[in-house]
DNA sequence: GTCTATAATATGATAGAC
DNA sequence: GTCTATCATATTATAGAC
């Protein structure tokens, strides 16, 4: 049998996403991953034996796997779009704290020029909410064309939310962008 | 008279600053700035006694003199709002090289919680351009609420389109972003 | 599985010669 | 103003006791 863990692996987990959402994988040493998880270095150590970028590869499984379980399948699924997108909205206000949780996939993002573990994981990611948004634009009346350029637009207003909010300490600023969200999906209007 | 310079004072921001868009600010060691820059650690810490804080505020000061020099004073200006976007989505291509190089105003911005010198120059930064954008916008037509979503939205969907196409390693992706900017402030429809 | 102790390296920062 | 040399600290990582 195993030996007693002091801390559940997926407490464990969160604690260190807490973290690297906060300060970033740079910005992230192992006595700060320590710390947040409540656990010695050599623990976390013994745990992740490839240390931090381990740690960053499994904690964006972590992040996959709830999507995967509980967003794609909705995304994927056979709700009207409008009642998909008001999912969806809900889904990234309660992943971000209304605004104050910096994304995951952004945070763990290697510099430019470099590629990664975690990079190819960001981009799969990045990907996957891609296609299931364009699918929900397509459902909702839009040509491929527009439906890639809608779904595109999400994560765009998603992730620029969250690093405008952050950067003039607003959260309503974020708000105001998840209030527009379904409609991008669902009522995009071409340019003029 | 002053000692002779190995590199211009411009030269060095310019250097400084690409390590910083590329790495951000705990990703960039001394050393590594030092080494971009062309100058020995030393020869860093004479021309920034303060070190590492104090190129980020220099460098972040150098950004913003850009700004007050060329694009609020267009912005602000006498120019039908369409040509004052158009010049303003110009700017910003050639700004991030087209998206291939991240914003210096996030990849500065302190961690979740915290606050330093470089988060007051990021907001004030980040608020003068809501600002402007905001008065593009009613210039164009829009009551003052939508005039400032308009140009939340314009800040948010530069910022989100530099996460993205770094996620998913395509610059198309900033591309269309820059394509249906200046509709945004100018024509910016409300949700239904 | 967790811990203390420790080693090797990297980093921030300074002193002093040229 | 730039450089070499240096130092204190922080960081990554491992060894070994419990």
């Amino acid at each position: 049998m195993a030996k007693l863990r002091k801390v559940e692996d997926d407490v464990l987990i969160e604690r260190l996403s807490k973290k690297f959402k906060d300060v970033g994988f740079e910005g992230a040493s192992m006595a700060m991953l320590s710390d947040a998880a409540g656990l010695t270095k050599s623990s976390l150590y013994h745990r992740f034996p490839e240390g931090k970028e381990q740690i960053a590869e499994e904690v964006l499984k972590h992040t996959r796997r709830y999507l995967d379980a509980e967003v794609f399948p909705v995304l994927d699924g056979n709700l009207p779009p409008a009642q998909k997108m008001d999912f969806f909205a809900s889904a990234m206000s309660q992943i971000y704290l209304h605004g104050a949780e910096s994304c995951l996939l952004n945070m763990l993002s290697p510099p430019r020029g470099q590629t990664n573990s975690c990079g190819d994981a960001i981009a799969a990611t990045f990907r996957q909410l891609l296609a299931s948004l364009t699918n929900v634009a397509k459902q909702s009346g839009a040509t491929a064309d527009a439906a890639q350029v809608r779904a595109e637009q999400v994560l765009i207003e998603l992730q620029g939310a969250l690093v405008v909010s952050r950067g003039v300490a607003d959260l309503a600023i974020f708000k105001r962008m998840l209030a527009r969200l379904p409609n991008i999906i669902l009522h995009n209007r071409d340019p003029i």
